[in-house]
DNA sequence: AAACACAAGATTGGATATCAATCAACGATT
DNA sequence: AATCGTTGATTGATATCCAATCTTGTGTTT
């Protein structure tokens, strides 16, 4: 077993990707010792570890929070994205076997039944998966956790922003660039790796709250005993300070069509974050 | 001021890429405690970031060691680079400005005077620099770290694996680099990008080692307390446990043509490392 | 003499208590 | 009301202690 200043930055990286913690949630040394039974060094060097990855930012004497990139930082991120997805694609048009190919046909195959038969979670999370598989493919383990870093911190940008605009052209982009690489028309699958990127940033807002905001406690109490994860049960939301709107259940980045506190008139599905490149 | 941990993290970094310490020293918890009069704990969060950064690898109760990357992690290592800067390359044609290439030219015109002058030292500052400076040219802070990494992981090969051929003819790849982008041959400078890289990591050679091992406390010795860095002055080496040659003072990523342990006739001055990739 | 087993020592991972420095909030004073 | 100082809370860091684990050395057995 690892670290246990490990386990505790992998439970918090988790929180904070699944937007229970969300961008400027203040994380306290004595709180979260407490909540995780350790002593206060141990959360220090998971908050170090976090700090490290982009997920928190440590400011001296005043303590850790959850990071809260700049619109600037969250472009840069983005074009990170892109510029390693568009060198991963560049390397796959070369290389990639038979082997390879199909497996990328084989997830975006699963993730088109999983949107066929109204799974929305599962599809959101093959959605991200995607590209992680996408990269796995280099079979460059460096480049695999830079990636990985990279797509936690949009995760950790979805926290922070919404998207404004209609997903649905974008949805079959992971098909789109299988297809066109394996074609061997690198230059377009690139442009269509950018425009997809750029076109996301591009509608994104800032400043407003997405997600609620969950004090620590409640944040992490599904990850504590049973271990459990994905289907996680979901503490219900005390209005600590919330600054935002006060709608938007935090999920584990399960997009669920505008489950209102009180579902009444859901507004069109069809602005949603399915399928966000991330 | 930034924190203690922090502070060590980054002179142990700067010890590593200097080649004081080298792959596989022992990095013990109580002999740096004592070296930098700072208690245990703030190493451990010292080291803690080191391994984040790919620069230590921490095993479970048996402590820390100076990363030890094989041939495999070796070609990754150089393979994510590679796909870096030939993404920011492709940026840069597009996007970068008369200043731009102005810097850039001025950067090699600075690396060429200095090797005019036989300053090989500063050539080889200078070398690794080009790097950093064609990277932050992106304006991309993300990428700026991303590349920062990897080139502190190229520089930790480099006390593990020795090159075994002539770099004579890689010295003006950076402003070939320069030139072919700013004329808008992206491919061409993408693809010398690929071959410098390809190139150097054709001719590294493992398992030999190339700079003599220091116990920390002499490898440290020159951080401590003037805040001395570049001319540092350089302890005699004691052989504590010394399996490499006897030779090879540990200079800041200096390299010494071929200083043999009997250092009579010094071979080729060619095979040197200078304006190394990294 | 070689191989194995076991015990002692050393090192790490972690807990706890404590202290100084700094920040934030609150209240008193003008 | 605005400013200034005080108090409380939190962080950064240290020292000490303890358990778990690894290493080493010794001794025994074959």
């Amino acid at each position: 077993m690892s670290s246990r200043s490990q386990t505790i930055a992998d439970i918090l990286t988790r929180a904070i990707i699944d937007h229970r913690l969300v961008p400027g949630c203040k994380l306290g040394e004595r709180e979260l010792s407490e909540i995780f039974d350790v002593s206060r060094i141990v959360v220090r060097q998971a908050l170090i570890r976090l700090a490290d990855d982009g997920l928190a930012q440590i400011e001296r004497n005043r303590g850790a929070f959850v990071a809260k990139p700049s619109m600037q930082e969250a472009m840069e991120i983005y074009d990170a994205l892109t510029l390693v997805e568009q060198g991963v694609a560049a390397q796959l048009s070369d290389r990639l076997g038979p082997a390879g190919w199909a497996e990328l046909r084989q997830h975006v195959e699963r993730q088109r039944q999983a949107v066929a038969s109204g799974n929305d979670a599962l599809a959101d999370v093959l959605g991200q998966e995607f590209h992680t598989v996408f990269v796995r493919l280099s079979r460059n383990k460096v480049m695999q956790e830079i990636h990985a870093q990279l797509v936690r911190r949009t995760t950790l940008l979805r926290s922070l922003i919404t998207a404004d605009f209609d997903y649905c052209n974008l949805l079959d982009d992971h098909s789109r660039v299988v297809d066109l690489l394996e074609k061997g028309r690198l230059k377009q699958a690139m442009d269509l790796i950018d425009t997809h990127h750029r076109a996301v940033v591009r509608g994104y807002i800032m400043d407003r709250e997405v997600y609620a905001e969950m004090t620590p406690a409640e944040a992490l109490a599904p990850y504590l005993d049973g271990k459990a994860d994905g289907a996680a049960p979901i503490a219900p939301r005390k209005p600590a300070k919330s600054s935002g709107n006060g709608d938007g259940t935090a999920h584990v980045h399960v997009h669920l069509p505008k489950q209102d506190p009180a579902p009444k008139s859901r507004t069109s599905a069809k602005k949603t974050n399915r399928g966000l490149p991330a």
